[in-house]
DNA sequence: CTGAAAGCGCTAACAG
DNA sequence: CTGTTAGCGCTTTCAG
């Protein structure tokens, strides 16, 4: 490490107070153009870089926010964080990332290095497993504004950005009904997490109203993953009363079920009917392409750090909004057209 | 914001100074072993936190890494970042990451933000357009050292993680002429990275062995997006002497192309087959299933970080290890398998 | 518009 | 094993 060039190098050079440069540099307007043009290109010209610690610790702010996600290899969270970059960069944050890898420890010990890091605020997506919240509660207390996206709880009185997933769960249903299907399987994550939990009861709402018998509701729970859709097919080619139709609430797990039933005989979606959640990239590579539930994963990242960048600079409590929703929306495609003409 | 605990106070409540309690804190070997409980469960007592700020000023030193990748939101990179993620908290780093977009400009200015924020080390997989590599000089002068993965230049002198790209476009190649392909197209992004073109080299290499003529030799450059895929599957088509084999340099432009040629009647592989690279998700959707090049992103991640805190922490020159090549793997499935029993 | 002075919280000599 | 002292580089009153 070469020796760093400091605020009062420049002073030195150039016979002002360190006071000066340092207002100079930050563009303060009680500050002469002419000695701030002087100031910033003798710091050009040194390669001063200023040093955030000391700023930092004299601030006592560090325009860093954190975020925990469950994992960052998935399209919906790649596309999430990607959101969340744009937003933060422009608005010069920056983001310490860290993935709980669906565990409820590692989310705790993830919050807690960010809470030493004195992340400015704090993004969550919840871990599959996560039952106690007390590992925010630091947060809470120190007045850290925190909020909930996608995998929210309503545990703590935080804001969450979501989109309705009850709403989007009942409509994919709604439209399986709609082609004809009688017996419609779910396929869902741990009912504790409000993304799983809503879909479903979107669901079974919607079998209600078709006034089916109770034995039409049909819900297995697993863990999403693409190795659990292979599972899932094997399950229901054991089946003696086989679905007519099945929701799946992720593409992955979705496509990689279609793919073991096509490759065992049976016909989508004449056989059985499916529809997915996520919009996820392969389920237009499936043949025939599956319809799923568009998710705004970009657009909820920009927005959840726009929230929160807001409240930190404008002050505005952010217990005030208590919840975003956005809107998804459901697409239709082959894997579910069983009527001629439908849409 | 409440008032923090400090190590004064901590100090005071003890009748100690604040140094000892600072070595207490830190475990430092010379501090009286009952000292430092009674420091430590006084500090959990009064939920101290250290300040990260006043620690990195004193010690010169960030304990963050910063990353730069081309895009957050593939499979590949995500994967890359979650093997990084993982060695990076197990070695007490943070990760500062931010996205080029492609973009040589932002990459430009992510580095000066990651230069200014004072990161250890540098990680970088160059944007797509990256031509001059000054931004980087700031780093080799500051002695801060800089890695390369996946998308590398040699321009400068520091090591990079990557795989064998002319071998794996070299297997590739020959395993579509094994199959009887004779007219061999080549799909690949620009070659200005290294990827790119150590697959067409691998590729031109195998046409050449084989003995076809000049016109064997077919290059497309695109940019590999799933877009790429539906407008490469039109130029196809429009082709007079039509190819009987294609390797794309990526799976989810190769998937998109398969998927609008099979939509428009062609048969794979007898009318032409197919090879990928990545073994992305959707290799193994698609029907047939696509043969690719599996590319290990998540140990690429943990190596580069690991090689990378390795150095940072036992001082040993980067430069020392001018790269390292980790194995990839042709995996051969339906989609270019025109021989009976052919593996 | 500019300067002087103090202090953010921590660590590392150095001294005992 | 512990304390004293100084200072990392910056920002911010307060005073001109």
């Amino acid at each position: 490490m070469e020796k760093e060039v400091t605020i009062y190098d420049i002073a030195e050079l150039l016979q002002l107070s360190a006071a000066t440069v340092s207002r100079a540099l930050n563009d303060h307007p009680a500050i002469n153009i002419k000695t701030r043009q002087r100031v910033q290109s003798k710091a050009n010209e040194l390669g001063y870089r200023s040093n955030t610690f000391a700023s930092n610790l004299r601030k006592k702010t560090t325009q860093t926010l954190g975020v925990i996600v469950p994992r960052l290899n998935s399209h919906f969270m790649s596309s999430v964080l990607a959101g969340m970059e744009v937003v933060a960069n422009k608005a010069g944050y920056h983001m310490l990332i860290s993935q709980s890898l669906e565990s409820a420890a590692n989310e705790k010990a993830n919050a807690r290095t960010m809470f030493n890091n004195r992340v400015d605020g704090l993004l969550v997506s919840l871990a599959y497993d996560t039952e106690s919240y007390d590992h925010f509660a630091g947060f809470i207390k120190k007045k850290v504004p925190l909020l909930f996206f996608d995998r929210v709880t309503d545990f703590m009185e935080c804001p969450g950005i979501v989109i309705d997933n009850y709403k989007a769960g009942y409509e994919a249903t709604r439209h399986l009904l709609a082609q004809g299907c009688q017996q419609i399987l779910h396929v869902t994550g741990n009912l504790r997490r409000n993304v799983y939990n809503d879909r479903m009861e979107g669901y079974k709402k919607a079998i209600q109203e078709a006034g089916l018998s109770e034995r039409a509701v049909q819900v297995i729970v697993n863990d999403l993953s693409a190795e659990a859709g292979v599972v899932l097919a094997r399950q229901i080619m054991a089946m003696e009363q086989k679905p007519d139709g099945v929701f799946v609430a992720s593409d992955i797990c979705a496509v990689n079920c279609m793919r073991a039933l096509i490759d065992a005989g049976y016909r989508i979606p004449d056989d059985v009917a499916f529809v997915g959640f996520n919009n996820d990239h392969v389920s237009q590579i499936i043949d025939p392409k599956l319809t799923t539930v568009d998710y705004p994963g970009h657009q909820m990242g920009e927005l959840a750090v726009s929230t929160m960048i807001n409240h930190l600079t404008s002050n505005q409590p952010l217990g005030a909004t208590s919840s975003i929703v956005l809107r998804s929306q459901l697409i239709v495609r082959a894997s579910s057209k069983r009527l001629l003409g439908a849409d």
